[in-house]
DNA sequence: TCTCTAAATATGCATAATGCATACATATAT
DNA sequence: ATATATGTATGCATTATGCATATTTAGAGA
C-alpha cells in the first residue's frame, strides 16, 4: 500500500517533470510531438539518417520524414548526400545548432526547479537511484536511444551514463 | 556539473516513464492525447462540469467538448444535467469505470517496474525525495490537478499526498 | 550483364487531437 | 428588463502522426 503510494508519486512527478518541459518548448519555439528530440538528437548525431533517427525517435518511416520535412522548411535541418545513392544525411543548420541549444536550456532550467529543493546529500541519493532505474528500464538498444534522446550528452559522460553501461551489457550478452 | 548529470538522469527517467505509460495505455485502449487523463479525472472527480474538466486537463474548451463527444461516442462517459440549466454533469459508464480501472492498473504495473530494481530502504528514500520534489512544482491549485491527474487517488490518502498538501498551504496563504 | 530483391526515401490519403473565433443558451446583476 | 457573465457547442484550421504504396538505388545471383 506503500508502496503504491510510491509508485503514484513516481508517475505524478515523472507526468509534472515532462509537462513542464512540453511546456516550455512549445512555449519558445511553437512545436510539440517529437520535433525537439529530433533537433537534440541530430545535434548529438549529426548525419544520421532519416531511418536511423526514425528508430531512435520511435516514429514510422513517413512520420520522420513529414518531420524532417518542416525542420527543413523553417531552415533548422538539412538533408545532404548520404554514404549511399538512396540514404540521407542529416545535419542542423546554424539556426538548428541554436534553436536545440535553447531548448535544452529550457530543460535544464525546468529540472533545476525540481531539483533545487534538495540538499547536496538528497542529490546524491537521487542520482544513485535514478541511475537504477534508468538501467532496469533500458531494455535494449532502441530503448537506450528513447530514454536519452532530450539529454545534454555534453553532460553525460558515456561511461556514467547508466542508459549506455546497461545496453553495453546487453550487447555483450 | 555532476549536477547536470542529475538534471540529465531526472530528465531522462520522466521521459522514459511517461512513454512507457503512454505506450501501454495507446496499445491497449487505442487513444492518447489526455484521453487516459480525462477517465481517471471523471472517475475521481464524478459529475465535474466540461469546464472544471477543461482546468484540471489545461486544455482549450472547444479541445475539452470534443474530448468529451469522443468518449461518449464510445460508450465511456456520459452528459447529464448539472447544477444549472448550463452547467454539464459528466460521469462514467459502466465501459468507463473499466476502461479507467485498465488504465491505472497498466499504469500501475509500468511504474512497478522501475521501481521493482530498489531496496525496501531506497524505496523509502525515493518516497522521501519525490514528496519533496513534488511540492516544490506545485505552484499552483491548477497544476496541482495537473500533476495528479493520472494518480490513482484511492492510493494516497490526501494528507499525505505533498501535491495537495502544497496547495491547501497556497490557499490560506 | 541482367534481373530480382532489399533498403532508403517519398507521397497520397486518412485520422486523432487539438486550437481560435464565434455562436448559442442560460444565469445573474443592476 | 436588459446587459453581462458563464457554460457549452460548432465551424474551420492545423499539427503530428500512421498505413499503403510508389520511387529510386544497391547488391546478389544466374
Amino acid at each position: 500500500m506503500d508502496d503504491e503510494r510510491t509508485l503514484n508519486l513516481l508517475g505524478a512527478l515523472a507526468l509534472s517533470v515532462v509537462d513542464a518541459l512540453n511546456h516550455v518548448v512549445e512555449a519558445n519555439a511553437g512545436y510539440g510531438g517529437e520535433t525537439p528530440a529530433a533537433l537534440v538528437t541530430l545535434g548529438a548525431e549529426p548525419g544520421i539518417s532519416i531511418n536511423a533517427l526514425r528508430q531512435m525517435l520511435n516514429l514510422s518511416h513517413p512520420g520522420t520524414v513529414r518531420l524532417i520535412d518542416r525542420l527543413e522548411s523553417q531552415g533548422l535541418v538539412e538533408r545532404r548526400a548520404g554514404s549511399d545513392g538512396r540514404t540521407l544525411a542529416l545535419f542542423l543548420t546554424d539556426a538548428g545548432c541554436e534553436r536545440r541549444r535553447a531548448i535544452l536550456t529550457e530543460r535544464r532550467q525546468q529540472l533545476q526547479l525540481a531539483v533545487n529543493s534538495l540538499t547536496t546529500n538528497e542529490r546524491q541519493q537521487l542520482t544513485k537511484l535514478l541511475e537504477k532505474m534508468l538501467a532496469t528500464m533500458t531494455t535494449n538498444e532502441l530503448r537506450a536511444f528513447a530514454i536519452c534522446r532530450l539529454c545534454e550528452e555534453e553532460v553525460c559522460p558515456q561511461d556514467r551514463c547508466p542508459v549506455e553501461q546497461k545496453y553495453c551489457q546487453l550487447v555483450k550478452s
